[in-house]
DNA sequence: ACCTGAACACCGTTCAAGT
DNA sequence: ACCTGAACACCGTTCAAGT
């Protein structure tokens, strides 16, 4: 009466939408084997069937949530970048802590390898040798999964009351985390067309 | 015979003195409460007479990494805030695991602000306004944290020998850690530049 | 002030065996 | 092909009690 699953023969499929679910509703914490093996009204060793291990079962989350970050195409590559990365910062705001699965899986080499090719894919469009692409998209990565993370996070902390404010910074003062996504996006963009002047 | 602590009655400091050591010895995965007393000589609930629970023992250690990042000062600003990344890598780099560290308390609102206050302080010499200088800090320290996190666990992956190359990567053309580190923190830093000049 | 002893409520993973 | 049952080797944390 739960309206969770209910009949037996699971697939690696179900086991993935189960997780997802566990982790929009409850959060990356709580999502145990044996809280998932329950979800699926299994035990959790037949979890082991479907995957070798949590942390394969946390990269196949990872591709999942980039999955849907879509890619526009433009004549104009700075905006079409910009888009890029708003895009996968929807896709990793989409699931609750899904910021930080991607980010804990893509730490351990096991993570979605096509975040970062969208985004080199970009930069590329602008002229851009490879070694620049690749090295700019790694780090226009590497603020997005920082900054989605961190707000995820106060998401949290806010939902659960106790926020720990910082000394000298009253509540109402935080900055608009879109804003402040943005700025950085920008921040790069305007780091690569600089580059491109002076070239 | 261990070399370890032996006699009983420890300070807090102790306490951190041996976490420390046993994050960089063993890695972060092996820091638990129960190694750690067992390492001091002491039953696991004497810790939480120094600690209220783990996350803050790790908060205190993230304060005490990021500590020795030392700060320079010259009339360049641009070149001040490149100093100030590097040192801050430096530290996180000094001990293993250190980046993670710093990075998990930091996204749950413990974290050390000293870092983000010496990066913020460096734009601020160059001239930009209150919120440029935070919100450029809180950019650059994504890209450090997230960039410093990855290369240690790389480093981690490459020593257990099970590397996992990338499809069309071979092992001998990985990025040198360091490059890639100087030309994200470049590209920000000219991205600065940048928004100045149009300004 | 600092620690012990014992318990509570959990984890991920393995493996023989079942259907 | 997919799962059960039972176990192994762990976790963080609490709390009364000791010195």
């Amino acid at each position: 009466m739960t309206g969770t699953e209910s009949t037996r023969r699971h697939t690696r499929d179900d086991v993935a939408g189960a997780a997802l679910r566990i982790l929009d509703d409850y959060g990356l914490p709580d999502l145990t084997m044996r809280r998932l093996a329950a979800a699926l009204n299994v035990q959790p060793s037949a979890l082991y069937w479907h995957f070798p291990n949590k942390q394969t079962l946390l990269a196949d989350l990872a591709d999942r949530i980039v999955a849907p970050a879509a890619a526009p195409r433009s004549a104009d590559w700075a905006a079409d970048l910009r888009a890029e990365a708003a895009a996968l910062r929807d896709a990793l705001l989409a699931y609750r802590d899904g910021a930080e699965v991607v980010a804990s899986t893509l730490a351990i080499g096991m993570g979605p390898t096509i975040a970062h090719e969208r985004l080199a894919t970009a930069i590329s469009a602008g002229g851009f040798d490879d070694a620049t692409a690749r090295n700019a998209a790694t780090a226009l990565q590497h603020f997005i999964l920082g900054h989605a993370s961190h707000e995820q996070q106060r998401m949290q902390y806010d939902s659960i009351g106790v926020l720990a404010p910082r000394p000298g910074e009253s509540a109402s003062e935080h900055d608009d985390p879109t804003a402040e996504f943005t700025f950085g996006v920008d921040l790069i963009v305007a780091g690569l067309q600089f580059s491109r002047t002076r070239a």
